[in-house]
DNA sequence: TAAAAATACTCCATAGGTATTTTAT
DNA sequence: ATAAAATACCTATGGAGTATTTTTA
């Protein structure tokens, strides 16, 4: 499982039709069917059910969409806090290099 | 980003050598130290000081490396739960069936 | 019969490999 | 002098495209 196949599953549940959802992915819907395909085995669960022509969500794909939402949400504020994390090392250091009755700006 | 970079950014967190990583995860060493520098590109971090022969976390990797570790735990259970729900909805399924006064075992 | 997903292939981008260089002790 | 990471380049797997078929309402 790859991110990726996350990103397409949002897609498609947002859109509730493979096509729309590859335009919005800008791929074509092939390569979008055979990744859901690959997610719902990698996971052993029926994500969608596409019966009656209409996409449709099973309990399990609607439960999956929830969490996955939330999971990105998270890998989203991790990664802006540790970019927050690695700007205050120097940021500190700077403040402190200045604070110096020696420092010049430079 | 996908996964793939965070499962080896963890790889070397745990080993802080990117040979002894690669190994651990049956790749060479140059793709390896490639996919971490794309890693602390894109998330414009830096995550290892590479300084005195030995690797270390920064400050900002340490935080990352806890977090995604939580990440991926998140991701297994998510992954779990939503098979057991699957698994349910033919469970109950099955059972309404066997219920039923005209149902057969089959 | 029409709209959309699945299948079958082809192509190409990039993950991964090999060889080598650089770096720091 | 050695151990390990980075760089350069090559290979090949699998993600994405195109054409077509299948499905179901």
């Amino acid at each position: 499982m790859e991110l990726r196949h996350l990103k397409y599953f949002l897609a498609v549940a947002e859109e509730l039709n493979f096509t729309k959802a590859s335009e919005k992915l800008f791929i074509s819907q092939p390569p979008l069917s055979r990744q859901i395909i690959e997610l719902e085995e990698e996971i052993k669960a029926r994500l969608f059910i596409r019966n009656n022509k209409k996409v449709e969500l099973t309990e399990a794909g609607k439960y999956f969409e929830k969490e996955v939402r939330e999971l990105f949400q998270n890998l989203e504020r991790i990664s802006i806090k540790t970019k927050k994390i690695a700007e205050n090392i120097s940021g500190e250091f700077r403040i402190a290099y200045i604070s110096s009755i020696y420092a010049e700006v430079i």
